[in-house]
DNA sequence: CGATATGCTACATATTATGTAGCGACCTGC
DNA sequence: GCAGGTCGCTACATAATATGTAGCATATCG
């Protein structure tokens, strides 16, 4: 399986090569971590340092290696303040933002259930 | 670290110990596959088999770790059919399928970029 | 200079995914 | 009633990723 067609120089997007946007896109949020840093820069930026903390304390090791994805996509930019979403990266959080409530129906619906 | 509170049959959702649904969500859906699955299930129902075709033949072993996920998570359920989106399901779907379009500009942004 | 914070990397260990094979159950048609 | 097909699901060895701890080089501030 090619998993590299046109992006040789580092681990391309799974189903980058099918031509098919939505299956590299859910390849990149579908690794760990990545969800959840766009999430924790939903409304702020936030340092390198701030967003481990954020995380869970998630090891530097996967968080930078997120970060180096999230740039790659352009969804993601380094500031004077740091980390914080590039206007890609805010339309795609409008995206998301109602998950928020769903996640309270959701919870609800779990502990009923 | 105590990953399990009121679920300690399986693996518990991480984040979920916080009390915060958004956390246990978005750890669900950040583990590989788990967003490709929930996509492919948009609009029918597959086997487990044809599931595993979709997902670009991924392995069996992860492909029904995510299905039993989400299936504890109520998002999809084993039919006469195969697996299907539940009503919870086609929720968290109605808030993904913005997605498809935002892939499509993402990825000429990119090109462009 | 000393103290502190930044982004980022090394590396050994643990966890998770991949790929291949195969299980038992359940349908068909013969 | 037994081949032949499918179903959901599992075992297991190997490869790939994540974790956790430590530390680097740079920059800022006192």
């Amino acid at each position: 399986m090619a998993k590299s067609v046109s992006k040789p120089p580092k681990r391309a997007v799974r189903g980058s090569t099918s031509g098919r946007p939505i299956m590299a896109l859910l390849d990149l949020l579908g690794r760990r971590w990545t969800l959840r840093i766009l999430w924790e820069l939903r409304e702020r930026s936030l340092t390198s340092r701030a967003l481990r903390e954020a995380c869970d304390d998630a090891s530097p090791t996967v968080l930078q290696a997120r970060l180096s994805d999230l740039r790659d996509a352009g969804l993601i930019a380094l500031g004077p303040d740091g980390y914080g979403l590039t206007d890609t990266g805010r339309e795609l959080q409008d995206t998301f933002l109602p998950l928020h409530r769903f996640a309270e129906r959701w919870s609800k619906s779990l502990a009923a259930g």
